[in-house]
DNA sequence: GTGAAAGCGCTAACAT
DNA sequence: ATGTTAGCGCTTTCAC
C-alpha cells in the first residue's frame, strides 16, 4: 500500500507492452480488446494496484455533466432556504468535478407549477436529478421517466417508497416525533399536551409532519397512557387570528402546559408565547429557521430539533456526482441525518 | 458570472499579447514582470474573471507537500480514535490535491515523548502542522520552532493563547459546561448535585474540563445559588474501587440525584449507575465515545454532549490544504464546532 | 484490435 | 523581462 497513486497508464503500457490507448479501452471497458490484452492489463492493474488520476481524466475529457435540483420556491427565512443553501456550496465542489449544479423551482401549493417544472428539468438534459417529492403521483410519475432515460435519482427530506431512487438523505421522521414527545416531556408527568397544526388543503402532497406526529403519539401513548393530546389548528395566511385561537384554547384548558408543533414554524406561535412568561410553557418544535432560533434565544421556545436541510442537499448532490465521476454507487441508500437537539445554549454554534 | 471557468491562460495570453508563462508569472506574483505587462495581466483578469483550474496546475506542478498530525495515542474506544477517524477521511481528499497526511503520536502522560514527537514532525519537513496542545509549555515552545520557519499550524480540541496560530476548531469549552448544568437542571430545582472527577496528576497539562467546570459552576450559581456541588474522585486505574467510592458517597448522600462528569468518561460510572435503577439518577456526561453512546441507549446516561472531533480534525486539515494550495487563509480564526445534545432517541443517527 | 499523436490547462526549465 | 517548449496523466481522434 505504499506506493500510492504512483503507477500511471502509461507504465501500464509499457509492462504490458501494449500503447495508452489500449490500456485506458481497457480501464472504461470499451470494447474492441482482445481476450489476451484485456487480461494482460488487468492483471498488471490487480498487481500494482493502480488508481487513476482523476483530475488528469477530467482535464483531458472536457465534459460537463449537470445535476439538476428540483425544490420548492420558498421565502427568505423558509426551511427550504436552509437546503438551499447547501445547494449553493456544493455546487462549488461538484464544479470542481465538471459538475454543473443547475435548480428548477416550483409552486408547492400548485401542482401545475410542479408539472411545468419536471418537464423542464427533463429538457435539460441532466446527468442526475435530486428532488424533494411534494405531490406525490406527479413525482412518481416524474422518477418513472427519470428511469426509463436511465437518470439517476436522489431523494431528499422525503423519499418516496418508490421504485429505484439511488439514495435518500432525510431525517428520520417517526422517530423525530417519539424523541421530540421525549423531550417535551422529560422528568415531567403531563397530563395533558397542545399540538398545534396547520391548516391547510392537503391535495396529495406527501406530509412529513403525519410520521412524526405518529411516532410522538407512539411516545405518549406508551409513556403517559393517561396524558390527553390536544389539536389546535392556526392559519398561517392569517397571522392576527393566530393569538386569539391560542388564546381561546388556553383559557380553556388553563392547566396545559406542553406545546409541540411537526413543522417548522414554530415561530408562529411565538406572539402568544411572549405575553404570558408566568406560565412557562415548555414548548418543543422543529428546524433552525432564524425566527425559530430567535423564539430559542428568547426563552419562548424550549427546544427545536433540527435536521440538517444543507447537509441532506449537500451529500444529495455528492451522492451524484460520486456517481457519474468516479462510478462509486453510495454506500448506504437510505441515510438519516443526525437529528440535532438545539437549546437556547448551543443553538449559537449550528 | 456566465463564463464560468472558461477563459485560461492561454485566452490571456493571447488577449494581451504575452506568452503563457509571462502570464504565469503574473498569477504566480513572480519577479521579472514588467509594470506594464503585470497590468495589461491584471487588467484582463479583472474583466474576464479568471479562475484557474486547480487540479490541471496540480497535474503540472507534481509537487507533494506534507501535513503533519501531532495527536495523543490512544487506546480503541478513546477519544481520540474519535479525532483519528476524521484524519483519515481527509486523508484522501487531501490526497487529491496533493497533500499528504502523516501523523506522529505521543503519550500523553509522558512529557519526553511529546517532546520527541515534535522532532520527529520536525524532521519531516511538513508544510503545516495540526495539533491537539496537551503539554502547554512543550507546545508552545514547538509552535515558535514552526512560526520562525514559517510553518502554519492549527489547534484542534484546544487551543493555546498563543501567538499565532492559523486556525482552531473545538468545543466552546466554558459554554459546553453552562449548556450540561443546563440540561442536568432543565425543568428541575435541585438542592445538590453531584460532579465525577478523575484523579491525576496534571503536570501542566492544559485540562478543558476545567472550563467546562467553570461554565457548569456559574450555571448553578446563577439558576440555583441554594444548591451544593460535591465533587466525587474516582481512579480509572482501578476500576474495581470506582463502584464502592460512588456507593459510599451516595450513601452518604441519599437526596443527590443530578451527576454530571467533565471528561469523556462517563462510562466509567455505568457500572455503579445500573445497580440503582430505582434512583433514577440523571446523568449528564461528554463524547460520543462507544461504551458511552451504549450506556446513553441502555437508559443509565440521561444525555451526552458530543463535540464532533471527527470534524474538528477535517476542518482543520482542509484549513491546511485550503492555504497550501488555494492560497486561501481560513475565514476565521477560532471555530467552534456544534455541541451536539445526545439522548438515547437520536443517538443512533450521529 | 491496436498504436500514434494531439491536446486538456498549467508549470517549469531553458532560451533569448 | 519575456517567449518557447516539454511534459503532468489521461482521453480521443485517426490511422493502420
Amino acid at each position: 500500500m505504499e506506493n500510492k497513486q504512483k503507477i500511471t497508464i502509461k507504465d501500464i503500457a509499457r509492462m504490458t507492452g501494449l500503447s495508452k490507448g489500449t490500456v485506458d479501452r481497457v480501464l472504461h471497458n470499451r470494447e474492441g480488446v482482445s481476450r489476451k490484452s484485456y487480461s494482460k492489463v488487468m492483471k498488471v492493474i490487480e498487481e500494482l494496484g493502480y488508481e487513476p488520476n482523476i483530475y488528469a481524466s477530467l482535464l483531458a475529457q472536457k465534459k460537463e455533466r449537470i445535476v439538476l435540483v428540483l425544490l420548492p420556491k420558498y421565502e427568505p427565512g423558509e426551511f427550504w432556504e436552509l437546503t438551499e443553501e447547501g445547494i449553493t456550496e456544493s455546487s462549488e465542489s461538484a464544479g470542481n468535478l465538471g459538475v454543473k449544479v443547475e435548480k428548477v423551482d416550483y409552486d408547492q401549493y400548485d401542482i401545475e407549477s410542479f408539472r411545468n417544472a419536471c418537464k423542464k428539468a427533463l429538457s435539460l438534459k441532466p446527468s442526475g436529478v435530486v428532488l424533494a417529492p411534494m405531490f406525490r403521483n406527479e413525482t412518481l410519475v416524474f422518477v418513472d421517466k427519470l428511469n426509463t432515460l436511465g437518470i439517476p435519482f436522489v431523494y431528499i427530506d422525503t423519499k418516496l417508497e418508490s421504485n429505484s431512487y439511488l439514495a435518500y438523505f432525510g431525517m428520520p421522521t417517526y422517530q423525530s416525533g417519539y424523541l421530540c414527545a421525549h423531550i417535551l416531556t422529560d422528568e415531567q408527568d403531563p397530563k395533558e399536551v397542545a399540538i398545534v397544526r396547520i391548516q391547510r388543503d392537503k391535495f396529495g402532497k406527501s406530509d412529513p409532519t403525519i410520521n412524526r406526529r405518529e411516532g410522538f403519539m407512539d411516545y405518549i401513548a406508551e409513556h403517559f397512557p393517561a396524558c390527553t393530546p390536544y389539536n389546535i389548528f392556526i392559519n398561517p395566511n392569517k397571522p392576527e387570528e393566530i393569538d386569539s385561537t391560542l388564546e381561546q384554547f388556553f383559557s380553556e384548558h388553563p392547566d396545559v402546559r406542553h406545546i409541540a408543533m411537526f413543522n417548522s414554524r414554530i415561530y408562529l406561535i411565538t406572539s402568544f408565547l411572549g405575553k404570558h412568561p408566568e406560565k412557562k410553557y415548555r414548548v418543543v418544535g422543529f428546524d433552525n429557521l432564524a425566527a425559530n432560533i430567535k423564539a430559542l434565544k428568547d426563552g419562548l421556545v424550549t427546544c427545536l430539533i433540527a435536521q440538517r436541510p444543507g447537509d441532506q442537499a449537500h451529500r444529495a448532490i455528492s451522492a451524484l456526482t460520486d456517481l457519474l465521476v468516479f462510478g462509486r454507487e453510495p454506500s448506504g441508500r437510505d441515510n438519516f441525518m443526525p437529528m440535532d437537539v438545539l437549546t437556547r445554549y448551543n443553538a449559537e454554534y449550528y
